[in-house]
DNA sequence: ATTTTCCTACGAAATATTTCCTACCTACCT
DNA sequence: AGGTAGGTAGGAAATATTTCGTAGGAAAAT
């Protein structure tokens, strides 16, 4: 009964400014482009809100967001659950750096240190769900 | 008495393609340049000898190889550490894609289930470990 | 010694990604 | 109506990354 989270369509490879702004999404859900801009620019970096608008179009495009049109005003909203991109990038990752082992990464990102004794709990208490069904 | 791995020298971000060429080298160790471009075309895919040079060579720019010349053979090692750079991977990636949080992918990375039972195990114990001491 | 083979260096082109200028449109406020 | 504020679209430019052709030198084979 469990749907194993993979709809294995190929996925578009987001860039690192299209992160950016995924992750703009998930937390604030659908926004504007100049919410998306502003958040960006408090959190991030100097960017131009035509440039953020750009790349919110391109990624449109790509089919990394989805829009909506009300009156002139446009609202986007991610394509994807981020637990699917967050795989995708995992892969990646795993295949470019941690010849193909996942677990490997999940030790280095354990070993680099800033995972709370609470985070580690969780960790363990995962671990434990998937011994036991598997 | 733990050196704490972090040398915080500022790293130069490695690209894919060298991040490709970065894990034959961790791999194979110091090799020619002939070499590594075997192996990508046996591992990943078709790129012409010149085009791995001019990247091995700009790697060596970048400081992310070093290059020991005897005679007119040149070798090439990487200049750090795989797990150096693989923590820096990590990082870009847990603040690009997991707001910071490297806890959430180690979650989402053992979620992805391509790790064994052995795997499992071993993660545990390292769990363990760090649990004992802090 | 000449040819062939293997190497490096360099520059230019192709591609991918990011940035932002400018034009224009609509809503709203005097 | 006219002006201002805020929106989208699109193209062009800037930058980053990747690819590879070609020139020239050294080594090996004939």
């Amino acid at each position: 009964m469990k749907p194993r989270n993979t709809t294995s369509e190929q996925l578009p490879e987001p860039t690192k400014s299209e992160l950016e702004i995924l992750q703009v999404l998930w937390e604030k859900g659908t926004s504007t482009v100049r919410t998306v801009n502003e958040v960006l620019n408090e959190q991030r970096r100097d960017v131009n809100y035509s440039s953020t608008l750009k790349l919110m179009q391109i990624m449109l495009d790509k089919g990394l967001l989805t829009r909506e049109i009300n009156g002139h005003i446009h609202t986007y909203a991610p394509a994807h659950p981020q637990e699917r991109m967050q795989d995708q990038v995992i892969r990646g990752m795993v295949d470019l750096a941690f010849s193909g082992s996942a677990s490997s990464l999940v030790l280095r990102a354990l070993g680099t240190g800033d995972t709370t004794p609470e985070e580690l709990a969780e960790i363990k208490a995962f671990i434990q769900k998937m011994e036991n069904k598997p």
